[in-house]
DNA sequence: CAAGATTGGTATAACGATATACCATGTGTC
DNA sequence: GACACATGGTATATCGTTATACCAATCTTG
């Protein structure tokens, strides 16, 4: 008992040898009930657990999925996530995650590590700065990819929203309730979702005529949407509702507006995106572009598990639509 | 180019066997200027990453560490993994991120594949009710093995927070306020860190002859808190203060003041634990029992790297005390 | 210039598992 | 009783590394 139980030390104990132990516990092979139920005992007696790593070495398989996401403090993903490990724990399949911050450095060491440490899989968040030599290494070791909401080329299987669509529909609804300066609020840099959902609130801006687009910058969390819609409501007296990039913004939103004793969804109105938990708990509830993280995660377990399953099968690329959900943070404009 | 580079693909397209491409690589043995560039050469063109696997399988040494939290959608959760990720990665290591969303089941199979897969080292935040048979299992592979925030018995390293300190810290100072019936919100079942919290709430109420203690379930979200406080209102009118187990906890008890036309803070006191980033920007914003996530998360990898170095160690136990933040959810109770 | 020391590498075994091939038995058939 | 065939297992090679041992050159040194 000196050393962690191997398939030697079973093997010993039972008075078989190593093969025989392995057919026994993978169930494979023709083994007498006897010499079954003897290693079966010696197995449970040496807390025996096989060494999945060695097993993968061997034969190929490997049961180990990496997920590199951008910000795992954002609950969005975390939802995401649970429905990924959900599906594929059920599999049999071990998920590990990390997270970038949205550094670009650091995901382009995490992404080595999934390679370095052998994941059979990768479910990845890339980061907009991903340098093209990122693409070619992961081609090298033939990792099965499924980028998910930022698609940078078309090598990888993709997983994501229709993000244009989904601020279009958010800026016809405001649209459709009277507002016409209608500002665009949150997202950082250039990534690829911001600007695909900027695109839709831009064609709906002059789709519909209204005034001139707005765009203001903020980090995705309460306290920066707070600090950049006072900003912007200085900068923009005119502005009687904002679309914005997630709901941690769209609540920080709100609080500037209750701060400064004007009313959400009265006095201006705030759409937010992602319809997080809070979203229909926080103080006035969220109305908000939802997709259920949930079946995101579900989905993207599935096409992972067909591209491992089958790597010369066709690239696939899976949108799923945001829906409205209306709460109270929307309204008419008040008349002027 | 047709399998994943190895050691062997690179040694034959530099021409050297397989040890020296180990050697170069690993900046071992004595190796000429020469050799050390077409090695080098080579590598970098097929993309070549080491598979650690292999290598701990061969070495022993594993840089890889589990850690199995039982709820990642909790902020201060996430903050923690972030303080360990942060030290761990810059000493080459690897963390690997599972939740058990407190679930005792979905923590043995986790457990269970912390050992299949090989880490090399174990963080783990256990759930209440697991069985001693998980402790032999973690023994008999000698899995090095630290315990966070609920100490499970003497076998592991620990570190955690000085639970019992801190409810008594924040009972005491409601009742400097002048507060004579306090409440203890949040919490689910039997878990320690409720018992020792809950220990401390006690003493207080005893030490200062408060009225009697009234203890309140609720789980650690923003909607139980909120419903378990609309109920506690209902049960128990004359409280005017209460020490919530955590901080999702309090800001749903908040709510249901505001919700109720009561005034946290005014007519009722709340206090937190955990200091979530929500904390300071929730309205009113909340006093809480802080502690240093990230610190704490420091200390964590500190420990299981003195572990992993020196298994023969003597077991250490490391608390930190959490620390009182006045905020504006808590004041003097008005007069009746 | 012979003996030892240094330099720069290679051969081989091992880590813990699986896959393939093979070898003892016993059992049925004519 | 000679043959095929099923049954129940073992021997051996292998995955991609690293550790140990060793060897062939070249360089010192007295």
């Amino acid at each position: 008992m000196s050393r962690k139980p191997t398939l030697g030390t079973v093997a010993k104990e039972a008075g078989v040898s190593i093969p025989t132990v392995s057919q026994v516990l993978r169930g494979t092979g023709r083994i007498s009930e006897s010499t079954r139920d003897k290693v079966l005992r010696a197995a449970k007696k040496l807390h025996y657990v096989p060494d999945f790593r060695a097993a993968a070495m061997r034969s190929g398989e490997n049961r180990e999925i990496g997920f590199v996401i951008n910000q795992l403090s954002n609950p969005f993903n975390a939802e995401v996530v649970s429905g990924v490990v959900d599906l594929l724990e059920t599999e049999g399949y071990m998920v590990s995650i990390l997270d970038t911050r949205d550094d670009a450095q650091r995901q382009t060491s995490q992404l080595e590590a999934v390679i370095k440490h052998g994941r059979g899989g990768l479910l990845w968040v890339p980061a907009f700065d991903t340098p093209t030599e990122t693409f070619d290494l992961l081609a090298a070791h033939k990792m099965p990819t499924v980028t998910f909401l930022r698609q940078v080329n078309e090598t990888f299987d993709h997983v994501g929203i229709r993000n244009a669509e989904a601020t279009r529909k958010a800026t016809e609804y405001l649209a459709d309730l009277g507002h016409r300066h209608i500002a665009y609020l949150g997202g950082t840099d250039m990534t690829i979702v911001r600007s695909e959902r900027i695109e839709g609130y831009k064609r709906a801006v002059s789709e519909r005529a209204l005034g001139p687009c707005i765009l203001w910058d903020s980090m995705d969390n309460k306290l920066a949407g707070l600090e950049a819609m006072q900003a912007l409501l200085r900068a923009h007296p005119e502005v009687t509702a904002v679309v914005c990039n997630g709901d941690m913004v769209a609540i920080g939103a709100c609080l500037a507006l209750s701060r400064s004793g004007q009313r959400p969804g009265g006095d201006v109105s705030v759409i937010g995106f992602d319809n997080i938990q809070d979203a229909a708990v926080s103080t006035p509830a969220l109305t908000t572009m939802g997709v259920s993280p949930n079946k995101l995660g579900q989905i993207l377990a599935q096409v992972i598990l067909r591209r491992i399953h089958n790597p010369e099968m066709p690239l696939t690329v899976s949108e799923i639509s945001a829906e409205l959900i209306v709460r109270e943070s929307t309204g008419a404009p008040s008349p002027r």
